[in-house]
RNA sequence: GUGGAUAUAGCUCAGUUGGUUAGAGCGCCAGGUUGUGGCCCUGGAGGUCGUGGGUUCGAAUCCCAUUAUUCACCCCA
C-alpha cells in the first residue's frame, strides 16, 4: 500500500459534519456586516512581502517569525497574508477607492497563514471575518464598528464575553506615555522576568500584559496610557464612552489592551470569552490612523476588527449553541430491477429539477438494503418502482414517519409529498 | 522557539508482572426465503499496535530517538 500523505501541520479539515455550523456563521457575517453598510471585498491569498513589513510592522513577530514567504519562478518574493487589513488597504490604494464617497466600509472573510505552534485557538491557517473603515476620524466610527462586532457576536449566540476598550493615544502623546512607563518599569527591572526585561527596550507596552504573577503585579501600578493622552485623543476617548453608554453596550477599560501590530492608534479594543482556553480573544481590533499614508495613500483614518472563526466556534460551543445539520432528502425512490432503474432516475432528475431533496438508489442495493438505507439517510418519503408499477404508472409511496403507503401516479409524486 | 501530556480498527477505548494467529462497543458492508426501514440475530471487511532503532529466546507492553496530536508559554484573531 502506499504511504498515507498527512495534511500540514496546524491546517485542517471542515468535515460535513462541522460544515453546516460554518455556514451559519459565515451566513451570519455576510448578513450583519451587509446590514450596519459593509461590502465584501476580495484580495489574493499572497502579496508582496514588503506590504506586510510596511503594514503590519517590520519588528512584530508576526513579519519577524511568523510569515510563510515564497520567491517565484520570477525571483519575486511574496508571502501568504498574516492577517487582513495591511491588503485591504493597499487594495483601497490601487483602486482609487480613496476619491469613493466616504466612508468607505469593507468587510472581508478570508483565511489567513501564520507559521505558529498549534494549541486551542490557534492554527497555521486560520479564519478571519474582518471589516475595514476608511475616512471616518470621529469616535462615531469606532462606536459603529465596535456595535458591528458586538451583534455579530450576540447573534452567534456567545455569551460569557466581554468588551474591552483602551485607547494607547497617538503619535503626538504615546513617546511620552512610552518614555513614562519605562522609566516606571525601569525602576523594578530586577524584578521583571526575563522576557520583559528584553520587552522594555523592544516594546514596553507588551510589558503590561506578561502573565508572570510579578509583572503583571507591577504593571498594575504602572502609569496608565489614558493618564497620557494628549487633549484630542482624551476627547476621542470620552466621546466613545459616552455614545457606548447612551445605547446601553458594557464594557470595562481595559489599560492592559495593547494590540500587537504596530498600525494601531488612539481606541484598541477585544472582545474575550471565557471558557475557550488561553486564546481568549475572539475579535480584536482598533483604530489606525497612520497606515494608509505609511502605504503610501492620503491621510485618511481607518478604523477596523479581526475576529477569529475558529475562535467563534470554540466561544458557541462554551455557550451551548448548536447547529442544525444538513436538510434531509424528501424522498428516495428504490427501483427493483433494471428497467425501474430508468425510470426511478429520470423521476428522481425531475424532482430535483423542482428543487426537491430527492435520492436514488446507485448502490443496486436490495429492496431490504434500500429500506435501510432510506431510513438512515433520513428520508421522509420512498416511493419503491418495479416491474408491475412501470407497467401501470402508479406506485405505492410509504411515508417513513408513520409508515402509511398511498398509491400514487409516478410522474406526479410531487403533489403527494409535503416537507 | 521553550515546556508538559498523549499515540492500539473509520470513531471511543480494553489489552493483566513482556508469552502463541491483537480484542470489544459503535460505525461500515452483506445476509436472516419469494417486493418494505427502525429493534434483534448471524457473517464479513478493516490494524506491519505513529515511525525508526535497541534490550530479550520472545515487545502493543521495557529503553532511546523521531514524527504527529494536544495543552500551556511566547505571540495573536
Amino acid at each position: 500500500m502506499a504511504q498515507k500523505i498527512q495534511k500540514p501541520r496546524g491546517t485542517m479539515d471542515i468535515l460535513p459534519e462541522q460544515s453546516p455550523l460554518w455556514q451559519f456563521i459565515e451566513n451570519k457575517a455576510h448578513n450583519v456586516a451587509k446590514r450596519y453598510g459593509f461590502s465584501e471585498i476580495r484580495t489574493p491569498t499572497f502579496e508582496d512581502i514588503s506590504l506586510f513589513k510596511r503594514g503590519v510592522g517590520d519588528v512584530t513577530d508576526v513579519v519577524q517569525k511568523e510569515m510563510y514567504t515564497f520567491t517565484d519562478r520570477n525571483g519575486d518574493t511574496f508571502a501568504l497574508r498574516p492577517e487582513g487589513t495591511a491588503s485591504v488597504v493597499r487594495a483601497v490604494l490601487e483602486n482609487g477607492k480613496t476619491s469613493d464617497t466616504m466612508p468607505l466600509k469593507l468587510y472581508y472573510l478570508i483565511n489567513c497563514f501564520r507559521y505558529e505552534k498549534p494549541q486551542a485557538g490557534r492554527s497555521r491557517e486560520f479564519f478571519q471575518f474582518g471589516i475595514e473603515m476608511f475616512g471616518a476620524a470621529d469616535p462615531s466610527a469606532d462606536f459603529t464598528v465596535i456595535t458591528t462586532a458586538n451583534s455579530l457576536i450576540s447573534e452567534l449566540g456567545i455569551k460569557n464575553v466581554s468588551l474591552h476598550i483602551n485607547s494607547i493615544g497617538c503619535p503626538e502623546c504615546r513617546p511620552k506615555y512610552r518614555a513614562a512607563l519605562v522609566d516606571y518599569f525601569s525602576a523594578h527591572k530586577e524584578e521583571l522576568c526575563e522576557t520583559c526585561r528584553t520587552r522594555l527596550e523592544t516594546n514596553p507596552l507588551r510589558v503590561l500584559d506578561c502573565k508572570s504573577p510579578i509583572c503583571s503585579a507591577l504593571a498594575k501600578d504602572a502609569p496608565k496610557t489614558i493618564d497620557y493622552l494628549c487633549d484630542d485623543c482624551k476627547t476621542h476617548m470620552d466621546d466613545l464612552k459616552l455614545y457606548l453608554d447612551g445605547a446601553g453596550i458594557k464594557y470595562e477599560i481595559d489599560t492592559k489592551i495593547v494590540r500587537g501590530l504596530d498600525y494601531y492608534t488612539r481606541t484598541v479594543f477585544e472582545f474575550i470569552a471565557d471558557g475557550i482556553g488561553a486564546q481568549s480573544t475572539i475579535c480584536g481590533g482598533g483604530r489606525y490612523d497612520g497606515l494608509m499614508s505609511q502605504l503610501g495613500g492620503p491621510a485618511l483614518p481607518g478604523i477596523g476588527f479581526a475576529m477569529g472563526i475558529t475562535r467563534l466556534i470554540l466561544a458557541m460551543e462554551a455557550s451551548g449553541v448548536v447547529i442544525d445539520g444538513d436538510e434531509k432528502p424528501v424522498i428516495y425512490i428504490a427501483p427493483l430491477g433494471k428497467n425501474a432503474v430508468s425510470k426511478a432516475l429520470s423521476v428522481t432528475e425531475s424532482l430535483r429539477k423542482e428543487n426537491i431533496k430527492a435520492e436514488c438508489d446507485i448502490m443496486s442495493r436490495s429492496l431490504k438494503a434500500q429500506m435501510k438505507y432510506a431510513d438512515k439517510i433520513g428520508a421522509k418519503y420512498t416511493l419503491i418502482i418495479g416491474d408491475s408499477e412501470l407497467e401501470t404508472g402508479r406506485a405505492q409511496l410509504k411515508c417513513m414517519v408513520d409508515s402509511t403507503q398511498t398509491e400514487v401516479e409516478i410522474d406526479s409524486v410531487a403533489k403527494y409529498i409535503v416537507s
